[in-house]
RNA sequence: GGGCGGUUAGCUCAGUUGGUUAGAGCACCUGCUUUACACGCAGGGGGUCAUAGGUUCGAGUCCUAUACCGCCCA
């Protein structure tokens, strides 16, 4: 045990993170304990999409998520953290497909079954690459539980929600105008479409009246290419410049077609002309027109995006090029009357930019309203609650006006619809099982519905699904309701709104109680990472360079909740350095306790102040992390925590240490040295876990720990504010001599003491200077002054001193031989000044008559000392002042 | 068109029930091979908290408007 391999003079990450990990994992540290009598702690994790490797922003959501499951698996809650992977329709089919093109071949060619091996092939080789990216980042998710949404499980969930929406006629089947990608030849959901801005024209066209010569409406459209498929012209009825028209009909430019003119509230007197063409066919609002109207729906477009036989003559051509040809044709016809430039909103597919066709087709639906309305409850009455809380309004405002959502995809990786077709009835056949005999006449010959779901269909359902339902089973019992949601403020529609809908209605019980969501990870300029865009970062690559913990450290410091974040190197080398800066302060601890073995602190009364200050300083931070933790201010908490071991622990505690250390008479520091490292590294542990379980391991071996005591940091206990270990006197007694040293520090800098020079300090510290006395040595060896000390100022200053005033006491340095004096005056007379007008602003404060009665008590005490230890403060500066310039 | 967020030190950002003199990291300047750490130590400079009003005894923090930037929804 007391051998002591020499600790490296820097910390290297690399060769301990794996070591670790593995330990944790063998030891099964990640599998919760169930005790039913506890609450447990539940996340289930967003699953990553299994296109690929994760990027940072996935090292963020991983470390935000370890953060809280760390933290409550070490206050002792049964804590699940579930991880999984997702199947992701149209992405993982686009890489699968981008692979068959490299061998010069498509999916059709190869056939529906090849096309799926190859993709579970795909999927195989990258859940292992997820998984092992993940394990590098230090997760701590219970991998013995790891879900696929193509599972069994979640299989079966999918289905049996499916057949229960159907049977209750919330999942139905209908021409619908849809966005249709011609790329990726599949509808898509409102929420998978981009809309942006483009500069196109407005085009204004005439349709002659059928058998009035040089009579004619005049229409504009953006898009004149779907003219083909126009079924009418509609006018506003309260439009009198256009009354004459209802009822006449129109002979269609290019295909003499005759369409109707009718009247109808949805077209706008001031767009265009006032009077629109009408395609039902590829517009939701002309599809609604046509509804009303009854209008004939021509489809013009195949599903590649090129136009179909409707448009005769233009037939085969891509929707560019007939508009281009259409516009000639029109300009030749004198048909065109103008053109104008004109910006109008275009969807673009939301996986590949590919402009989207607004397209009628059969798909199926859910119907969302009845969905929405408890979704919109649970978050109104505060059952879920959304951190940061201004996505509560963005929630509500889309829930509130929610359309119904597309849910087929003309894909063949996914959930296969699970409805069947009889090709001898046509009867339609829903099923949780595979359907074997139509339901109508018995027949066996059945079609299943080609399509998939969309893949955020079975997400909808994750965080129960993956717990078992529909199952009643035990871990669904346990840990339903998840305790926290952790994801992106991107998906808050696509995914969370989704979860609590389906979870509400599957299980009558909300999925989460709290929604957190971060920001997004931008690169060091504020751009969105990207793939194409070539700015992503590898978090591997990052974790080799720099230590997970310090990628840890930086996606998670100095951030709030929901705000975009810049990942530079700076942030992952401050990380790093703090790393190296604890690796650094154990191997100083570790060091000292060779000759010092105990470890036992003996009764705090009993121990001299830095002591007494530290651990009352320890205690102070944990009372604040745990709040803010529990306040989900991870960002701020992991502030305090580094801020304290940095600047408290290390700057201080262990350089007044070094006293005690070198004197063998002193009471030996080790014991508190000791305890307060060793808390700290369990406070800091959900943050970094790897360089706390080291330096906690290494602390442990070199201070035979009790039996009883965790084999390791994760599953030992966070520590707890001890409210008797504040201490105000000794906090304030470190204060002020801190205070000393700095400023004999300060003035020695100011005026170039040389190091080597000794200098004498005198020290008036009031009824302080008992217990500052004992700090001698400290003074001596911090700010290589030589101190002596003296209650009060009287005959005790010599000609030759410089004054320093401070908060708690007053110092002389008898440099004045040394400085330079008008420089000394200059600094003087500046802060001279500032405090006259801090008094000035004071004064007028206190005489405040207002503020007198309304201001807290507290306050007004507050500001009453303050301004009269300001007051004492400029007298002896002015007396200092006066006696320089002598 | 509706909504949300941002605007704080040269840069990146904290600042959560309004309460002393607004913080950190990086960068910058000065000094230091002080045997835990140069991935470090000590010291220093740098901010009318976007602008204009308002509420309040008191505003970076609350309210209103404006400007610029970004995002979401239609």
């Amino acid at each position: 045990m007391t051998e002591q391999t020499e600790m490296p003079k820097t910390y290297n990450p690399n060769e301990s993170e794996k070591r670790w990990y593995r330990f944790w994992q063998e030891s099964g540290f990640f599998k919760p304990a169930v005790d039913p009598d506890k609450q447990p702690f539940t996340i289930i994790m967003p699953p990553p999409n299994v296109t690929g490797e994760l990027h940072v922003g996935h090292a963020l959501t991983a470390t935000l998520q370890d953060i809280m499951i760390r933290w409550h698996r070490m206050k002792g809650n049964p804590t699940l953290w579930l991880p999984g992977v997702d199947h992701a329709g149209i992405a993982t089919q686009v890489m699968v497909e981008k692979l068959l093109a490299k061998e010069g071949l498509n999916r059709h060619e190869i056939g529906r079954e090849e096309f799926l091996r190859r993709t579970w092939e795909w999927v195989r080789r990258y859940r292992s690459v997820i998984a092992n990216q993940h394990t590098r980042l230090g997760v701590s998710c219970d991998w013995s539980r790891e879900v696929f949404t193509l599972d069994p499980g979640p299989s079966k969930a999918v289905r049996t929600t499916f057949f229960n929406l159907y049977n209750e006629g919330l999942i139905y089947r209908g021409e619908r105008i849809t966005n249709w990608c011609p790329r990726c030849a599949t509808a898509l959901s409102d929420l998978e479409v981009n809309h942006r801005d483009l500069g196109g024209n407005l085009y204004y066209i005439r349709y002659p009246v059928q058998g009035e010569d040089s009579l004619w409406l005049t229409v504009a459209t953006t898009r004149p290419e779907t003219m083909l498929g126009d079924s009418a012209v509609a006018v506003n009825p309260g439009d009198e410049r256009f009354s004459r028209f209802i009822g006449k009909h129109l002979v269609l430019p290019l295909t003499g077609r005759l369409i109707p003119v009718v009247a109808d509230e949805a077209v706008a007197v001031d767009f265009g002309t006032g009077a629109v063409k009408v395609t039902p066919a590829h517009d939701p609002v002309d599809f609604e027109i046509g509804q009303r109207h009854n209008l004939a729906v021509i489809n013009i477009l195949n599903l590649d995006g090129t136009l179909n036989e409707n448009a005769g003559r233009f037939a085969g051509m891509s929707s560019v090029d007939a508009r281009n040809k259409i516009i000639e044709e029109l300009e030749s016809t004198a048909l065109l009357v103008k053109t104008e430039p004109y910006s109008h909103s275009v969807g673009h597919c939301q996986r590949c930019s590919t402009v989207v066709e607004p397209v009628v087709s059969r798909q199926w639906f859910v119907k969302m309203e009845p969905l929405a309305k408890p979704a919109i409850e649970a978050v109104k009455d505060g059952r879920i609650a959304i951190i940061p809380e201004r996505f509560n309004k963005v929630y509500l405002n889309w829930m509130e006006n929610i359309r119904d959502w597309c849910i087929s995809r003309q894909l063949w990786w996914g959930h296969r619809i699970p409805v069947w077709y009889c090709r001898d009835c046509g009867q339609v056949i829903v099923s949780i099982e595979d359907a074997t005999a139509c339901t109508a006449c018995g027949s066996i010959s059945l079609e299943q519905d080609p399509d998939v779901l969309d893949t955020w269909f079975s997400s909808a359902l994750w965080p129960h699904s993956t717990l078992g339902w529909p199952e009643d089973s035990t871990d669904l019992k346990y840990f339903y309701p998840t305790s926290v949601m952790e994801t992106a403020y991107d998906i808050l529609f696509f995914w969370v709104a989704r979860m609590i809908m389906m979870g509400l209605k599957n299980t009558g019980d909300i999925p989460f109680r709290t929604v957190y969501l971060h920001g997004l990870i931008r690169d060091d300029k504020g751009e969105k990472m990207s793939k194409t865009r070539g700015n992503s970062i590898d978090p591997l690559k990052v974790v080799e360079e720099y230590g997970a913990c310090a990628l840890r450290f930086a996606v998670s410091t100095g951030t709030a909740p929901g705000n975009d974040t810049k990942l530079s190197t700076n942030k992952l080398e401050a990380g790093r350095n703090f790393a190296n800066k604890l690796w650094n302060a154990t191997r100083f601890v570790l060091r000292s306790l060779e000759s010092n073995s105990s470890i036992v602190i003996g009764p705090v009364e009993s121990l001299p102040p830095e002591d007494r200050w530290i651990l009352s300083r320890l205690n102070r931070v944990i009372a604040s992390a745990d709040h803010l933790m529990t306040e989900f201010q991870f960002g701020e908490a992991l502030r305090e925590i580094h801020d304290f071991l940095w600047s408290e622990y290390c700057d201080w505690y262990l350089e007044i240490s070094k006293i005690r250390l070198k004197n063998p008479e002193a009471p030996t520091p080790a014991p508190v040295l000791v305890k307060v490292l060793e808390t700290s590294l369990r406070l800091l542990h959900p943050f970094m876990p790897f360089i706390t379980e080291e330096l906690w391991q290494q602390l442990g071996k070199a201070t035979r720990r009790p039996a009883d005591e965790a084999s390791s940091i994760m599953v030992s206990l966070y520590p707890q504010a001890d409210a008797a270990a504040l201490d105000e006197e000794a906090e304030k007694l470190m204060g002020t001599l801190i205070d000393i040293i700095r400023t004999i520090r300060n003035l020695r800098a100011e005026h170039n003491v040389e190091l080597s020079h000794i200098v004498k300090v005198k020290i008036f510290a009031g009824q302080d200077t008992g217990a500052l006395q004992a700090y001698t040595g400290t003074v001596e060896f911090l700010a290589r002054a030589k101190p002596e000390f003296y209650h009060t100022r009287e005959d005790n200053t010599g000609p030759d001193d410089i004054i320093s005033v401070l908060e708690r006491a007053d110092i002389a340095i008898p440099l004045k031989s040394l400085v330079d004096v008008d420089k000394e005056k200059e600094r003087l007379s500046k802060e001279i000044t500032s405090l006259t007008a801090d008094i000035d602003r004071l004064n007028q404060r206190l005489q405040d008559e207002n503020f007198l009665t309304r201001a807290p008590e507290a306050v007004v005490a507050k500001e009453k000392a303050n301004l009269e230890s300001r007051r004492q403060r400029l007298e002896k500066l002015e007396t200092e002042l006066t006696r320089l310039g002598l």
